[in-house]
DNA sequence: AAAAAATTTTACCATATGGTAAAGATAAAC
DNA sequence: GTTTATCTTTACCATATGGTAAAATTTTTT
C-alpha cells in the first residue's frame, strides 16, 4: 500500500492526490482498466525508481513489477521521464502536508512536536516515497528544482516567519527557524534514506529503530525547543 | 582539490589513503605516468559518480572529465565498478577519521561539538564525497554493506560506549547514544546531500548557508548535551 | 451482434554503453 | 642506441535499453 492511494498518517488524501493527477500528463483514468493500470505503473514505479534512482531503473522492470509488457506500459505514460515525472508530482503536495498543516495559532511546542512525529511517522510509512526524494535531491533534482524554488520555498518561508513570530513572543527557544525546519527533515528522513545504514549498524528490526528514534527525537526537540 | 590527496580538514592523511590505496584491486601505482592518471581518474570518477550516481555514471563521462579515453581509463582499472570500487574504499577510512579521533579522556561536549563540527566541516569542504556515501546508502549500499556491518558498526559501537559512560557519569544529559551519533551525522551530511534544497529555499550562497548551519548546530547540540 | 474504441502483443529498431583486441607510439632500462 | 616495458589509440563488438509500428485481441458502445 503505497502513499498515493493509501492513507496518510491517518489522514485522507483523496482531495491532494486527485488534483495531482489532473495536473500531470497523462494520468486522467477513465475507464476500470486504465483506473488498474495506472496505478499499477505508479505502484511499480514508486518500487523501482526508489531503489535504483531513474537512471538506475528500466522500463523492462517496472513492467514487470507492474504486471505487463514494455510496450502496454508505454501505452499509458509516453516515456520513461514521464513515469518519473507523474510520479513526482503526485508526490509533491502530500510530501508538504504535514508543514501546511503546522497550525500558528496552536501551541508552539506542540505544534513543532507534531510536525516532527508526522515527519517521522512518513519515514516509518513512506519510506519509499522519501528515498524517491533523496534519489532526486541527491542528484540536483533535476526534475524538480522549479518545485524547490516555488512551492516549497514559499511554504517553508511562511512557516520560517510563524515561527520566528512564536520565538519573538518567547513562547520557544530563539533559533535559526529554517535550519530549525532543516534540522526536522535531516533527523527525521535520515532513518528512511539512510536505512541501510542505521540497520547494518543498530542490527535491529526497522519497527524498534523507529520507536527508539521516536524516543530519542521527542528527548532532542524537547531541549531544543525549550 | 579532492579530499584523496589533499588535506583533511586541517589534517594531512598520507598514510591512511596510502593503505588504503595499497589494498584495493589495481591502484598501486608505479610509474609517474600510472600515479598521474589513476589519480585523474578517482578525481573524475569522484566527480561524476557523486553526481549521477553509479548506474547514472558512464565510463564515457569519466574518461572524459579525468582527460584520457574509455579504452586508456580500462587499462588502468578493469571494470567501472572496479573503478567505483577503489573510489569508495580509499575514503571509507578517511570518512572514519573523525568518529575515531573522538577521545574518551577528553571533555565529553567538548569531544561531541569537536566531532560536530569536523563531520560539518567534512560536508563543507568535501561534498562530492558525501554525496558519493548518500548515493550509495540510499540505493542499498550494495557495494559497502559489508563496511557498514563491520567496520563502521564495530566503531559506531565502540564510540556509543564511551558516550554512554559519559552520561553514566553524569557529564552529559542522558540520550540513546547511537542515535545522537546517527543526529550528527544527519545534521551535518544533510548540508551537502541535499544542497540542492537547502540552497533553493535559502537562496544563498553556499558559505553563509554553512555559517548559518554552524551557529544553528552550536545552539542545539549546547542544549541537547546539557 | 456488429461496430467502434480501447487495450495488448509481437516484432522490431536505433542508440548508448561497458568492454575487448591488437596495432602503434612513448618512455624506461640497459 | 637498442631493447623492453609501458602506455595510448583505433577499430570494434555484444548487450541493454528506450522507444515505435502495426497487427491482434478484448472491451465497450450502439
Amino acid at each position: 500500500m503505497t502513499l498515493l492511494f493509501g492513507k496518510y498518517a491517518g489522514i485522507d488524501l483523496p482531495a491532494l492526490i486527485t488534483s495531482a493527477m489532473m495536473s500531470s500528463e497523462k494520468i486522467k483514468p477513465r475507464t476500470r482498466i486504465q483506473k488498474q493500470n495506472t496505478a499499477a505503473i505508479m505502484e511499480a514505479a514508486l518500487e523501482v525508481f526508489s531503489a535504483n534512482g531513474f537512471r538506475g531503473s528500466t522500463l523492462d522492470q517496472i513492467a514487470r513489477a507492474a504486471g505487463i509488457s514494455k510496450p502496454n506500459l508505454l501505452y499509458y505514460f509516453s516515456s520513461k521521464k514521464a513515469i518519473h515525472v507523474a510520479l513526482l508530482s503526485e508526490l509533491l503536495d502530500a510530501w508538504l502536508y504535514p508543514l501546511r498543516e503546522m497550525d500558528s495559532n496552536g501551541d508552539p511546542k506542540n505544534e513543532l512536536m507534531k510536525y516532527m512525529r508526522r515527519k517521522l511517522d512518513l519515514s516509518r510509512n513512506y519510506p519509499r516515497e522519501s528515498r524517491l526524494f533523496a534519489n532526486e535531491i541527491v542528484q540536483g533534482a533535476p526534475r524538480i528544482k522549479k518545485f524547490l524554488k516555488g512551492d516549497l520555498k514559499n511554504l517553508v518561508d511562511e512557516k520560517a516567519e510563524v515561527i520566528s513570530g512564536w520565538m519573538d513572543q518567547g513562547r520557544i527557544a530563539r533559533l535559526n527557524p529554517h535550519h530549525l525546519i532543516f534540522s526536522i527533515w535531516a533527523l527525521t528522513q535520515h532513518y528512511a534514506d539512510f536505512e541501510t545504514q542505521t540497520s547494518s549498524i543498530l542490527g535491529k528490526e526497522s519497527e524498534q529503530i523507529y520507536d527508539d528514534a521516536g524516543a530519542f527525537l521527542e528527548d532532542i526537540f524537547e531541549k531544543i525547543f525549550t
